[in-house]
DNA sequence: CGCAGAATGTTAAGATATTAATCACATTGA
DNA sequence: TCAATGTGATTAATATCTTAACATTCTGCG
């Protein structure tokens, strides 16, 4: 017998994926002539939108895992775009500006990549983009899901 | 002064990332208890739609660049999941199929992976889901972009 | 036939993702 | 004050991503 149901799955990741793919190929050649990788300009672009930051609130906005970041700002630093120092008050945390080059550099390339970004938008019609935006918002908003695979006598509705 | 004018960007990737990151949120759990990596899970649920076929279309299929679908690959027959032969006509093509083990885990996993895709579509709601992933569809149809930083003159506004 | 060029995978090298464990410092409460 | 606990970042180990360079094998054509 042919396979499983396989009832046409929708594959919500799969397409959010593929699009994503899709419109990184705007912008992956100028982050490649600048030498930035897709993450560290997401980083720029943070710093010069929002000022100096502790390395937390750059993973969250930029999505990056800590462990990640850790390497990421190593090596901006060294190819000096950022500075790195620590809270003077509490050591533990990690702050992260912008240096004179980084931000020359960010300023430099961000018309080029809002560019992209209309480009996309003109192929793409301004309003459906809108759309497509505000729907992504709202499942980003996603609960937590609850754990189903745990040994853990699943949550109930009393836990909350 | 504040900084750029960076007049409220709409950040499309990052919005693709993050969306993506809470839809994952809901399969994660269930691939690490059963010790799948999401390409792998994405590789077995393809060969068990489809039946056996070539690397170069699973790469396609998947949105995985053929030289990370190599070693995972490698990894899922040394773990017993698929079988890799060479296509006896055209020996530079590698034929790539589920073993039993492969088949069986798979089946068991797919109820529960779409248990999950029922509890987003459950939060989300099944309209907006499919005009959603509507709106996903034609993005990944983006036709591929014009280069803009090449040793070409720059486009000026005359070009559009 | 024979060879240039295309198609398909693989290697290589560096960067990032992912999960778990650990380190250093902070905060809390007895 | 000190032990217990928590928090923020880093380290470690493995998997994957990305780009470029290779290696093979095919194909088409002179």
């Amino acid at each position: 017998m042919p396979t499983s149901s396989a009832q046409h799955q929708h594959r919500l990741p799969q397409h959010l994926l593929r699009a994503r793919e899709a419109v990184m190929a705007y912008f992956r050649p100028l982050l490649n002539s600048v030498g930035l990788t897709e993450q560290q300009w997401r980083i720029l672009r943070l710093l010069d939108d929002r000022g100096e930051m502790e390395a937390g609130v750059i993973a969250d906005l930029a999505c990056i895992l800590s462990p990640s970041l850790t390497g990421i700002l190593v090596r901006m630093e060294k190819a000096g775009l950022i500075h790195r120092s620590r809270d003077k008050v509490d050591s533990r945390r990690l702050i992260v500006s912008l240096s004179l080059e980084g931000r020359q550099l960010t300023r430099e390339v961000a018309p080029l990549s809002n560019a992209c970004y209309r480009q996309i938008e003109a192929h793409f019609g301004e309003e459906k983009l809108e759309l497509l935006i505000s729907l992504l918002n709202e499942l980003e908003q996603l609960p937590a899901p609850v754990a189903v695979t745990e040994d853990k006598p699943q949550l109930t509705e009393a836990d909350l």
